[in-house]
DNA sequence: TTGTACGCGTTATCAC
DNA sequence: GTGATAACGCGTACAA
């Protein structure tokens, strides 16, 4: 491979003015700029990045630290963080942190041992305390779907008590008195926020709601099918089921179907993020949606704008959800 | 942070006898080498990753470049590489490709450009010859879910030969003899492969493919459903449609459904790769299974072996599929 | 505008 | 076993 060294003797130049036209900062009169142009495509030279990372100390990497990277929801925010960094000659450095706050730790040590310039978190696990301490430390990161106080200028989420808020309030709106929830893992601020949002929408209409309607799931299919069956053992009547995902909700449908049930004929069923196979299950599922490949660009770009001092772009750190009628939701029959 | 530098004063040792521990290779006396360690404990020193590459010319990293970083495939393929890598200390670069011919280059030239040791590519639209003229530049790669013979030693794929086979053998032991196909992108070698299987399934019961019960999908929902429609409005009887994947299956269960029919009373349905939703279709969908993880994993089992030297590692290049039955595809109807 | 010289934090090749 | 010291390829004061 050709060095930088090589060119400037070829075009009969100093090494530093090679490095000039490279980064084309300081002004280059334009006979030896095309002289140096030349001679690189002579000798088809490529910078080294690591080279230049070691002198000018910026990687030029950004680790993304997400719990899966399989599933519907992760594929869709790398889409998003990808295209964003790539456009702009960033690269991405990707880790997997499984919910586990071991796996996580580790993750971010992983991430930060290859000096990356700045970290895309997705986290769920972690303590609060752990990412305040990070923060005092040098590389800069965003957290994608969490809330803390004391980082709020780094944080870029959905707000999830809407989101639960909006989807209670529509199976209302459609008449629905008897609603039950098979909520996420209750330790995952997210799961608490989209429940907390049920009750808002609940108490709107004098309602409250019900423990033997409650069931703790685990954000997967086999969470939602379990709760489902939990609810129809408890004996105590619904009219529609909200889930605090869509995964849950698919496990739903599928238990539903399995007992003889028909939905929304039966029970509706609502579901949480629009994942792209809501629109594929039986009935067509109607859910929340969650602009998440949005909000993966948008950390991107929180990124270029901090990290790499790109001014002009703008940073939106509260997303909006919005509901996503479509067949798994009917209104309730008159009693 | 500290440095090497500092490391060496403080334990009172050269600075060349810091590196010697960090990669114990040489041997060094166990107190240097405990007065070293030490020293690094007390100071936090954590090795710049960047300077080891560049002195060493080895970035250990490693480039993924991929069609699409969602959707439900890909996301499984990275999972099994970025495990693999993450416990070798290796770290994974991803850039996607898109399906497209200048996005993959452009992917590839990226990836080079940032040093990666090596690179494993999925790709599609890229000729053959582009992979052979780069297969004699420094960089190694290998080749997921690709065949070329000239290459036949990078390249990890599955039999999609024998894949479309067990598809339609397995309708064909159901009784089905008038079977459609709605094939993938027939530029693809894949979706070729898996329409040769399904014609010499057919040839081993001396049936041929009728060219009415033929058409050439997308490999996406859209496809499925399209393909349904046209399949049907063509007026030829079928009993049974074989789908080149499952995202195409799904669009084609779906199709039957709005247009009124049920499956499998009305017709059976088979899909191709098992990806995670295939199970939470209705009715469930019979499929091919494809181990998209371990084959990823493998790819990174490859890299290990063929790059840094982990000879124990063992490798398999071609992986068979099997049949998963479950409940889109019946018994064909006595006529 | 252009060139010189040093530094970035390691690894690796010599000697000792 | 251990210590100098020269690479590695580039950025960047500083000087010219």
């Amino acid at each position: 491979m050709a060095t930088i060294y090589q060119v400037s003797e070829l075009a009969g130049v100093s090494l530093a003015t090679v490095s000039r036209v490279m980064n084309n900062n300081v002004r280059v009169s334009e006979a030896t700029r095309n002289k140096v142009l030349q001679a690189m495509e002579q000798l088809g030279y490529r910078p080294n990045s690591i080279a230049q990372s070691l002198a000018s100390s910026r990687s030029n990497s950004i680790g993304i630290l997400v719990s899966e990277l399989h599933g519907p929801f992760y594929g869709e925010m790398l889409t998003g963080i990808e295209a964003e960094f790539r456009a702009a000659g960033k690269h991405v450095i990707i880790a997997a942190g499984h919910s586990e706050r071991a796996t996580e730790e580790d993750g971010i040590e992983f991430l930060l041992s290859r000096n990356c310039d700045a970290l895309i978190l997705h986290v769920e696990a972690v303590s609060d305390q752990y990412l305040i301490d990070l923060s005092k430390k040098q590389t800069p990161f965003v957290l994608l779907n969490r809330q803390i106080t004391a980082l709020a200028d780094r944080c870029i989420s959905l707000d999830n008590e809407l989101g639960g808020y909006l989807a209670t309030r529509y199976l209302l709106e459609q008449g629905h008195r008897h609603i039950a929830y098979i909520a996420g893992p209750m330790w995952k601020t997210d799961a608490r926020d989209r429940f907390h949002g049920h009750q808002r929408a609940l108490a709107g209409y004098q309602l409250t709601a019900e423990e033997a309607l409650f069931f703790e799931g685990d954000f997967r299919e086999t969470g939602g099918s379990k709760g489902l069956q939990a609810l129809l053992a408890s004996g105590r009547p619904f009219s529609a089921v909200v889930c605090a995902n869509d995964e849950m909700a698919s496990g739903a449908l599928t238990a539903a179907r399995e007992l003889g049930y028909e939905v929304p004929a039966d029970f509706s069923v609502m579901g949480f993020d629009n994942v792209n196979f809501a629109y594929y299950t039986y009935p067509k599922l109607s859910t929340i949606d969650y602009p998440v490949s949005a909000m993966g660009q948008m950390a991107a770009r929180w990124v270029l704008q901090q990290v790499y001092q790109q001014s002009s772009i703008e940073v939106q750190q509260i997303f909006d959800p919005h509901l996503i009628p479509r067949d798994s939701v009917a209104e309730a029959a008159v009693t």
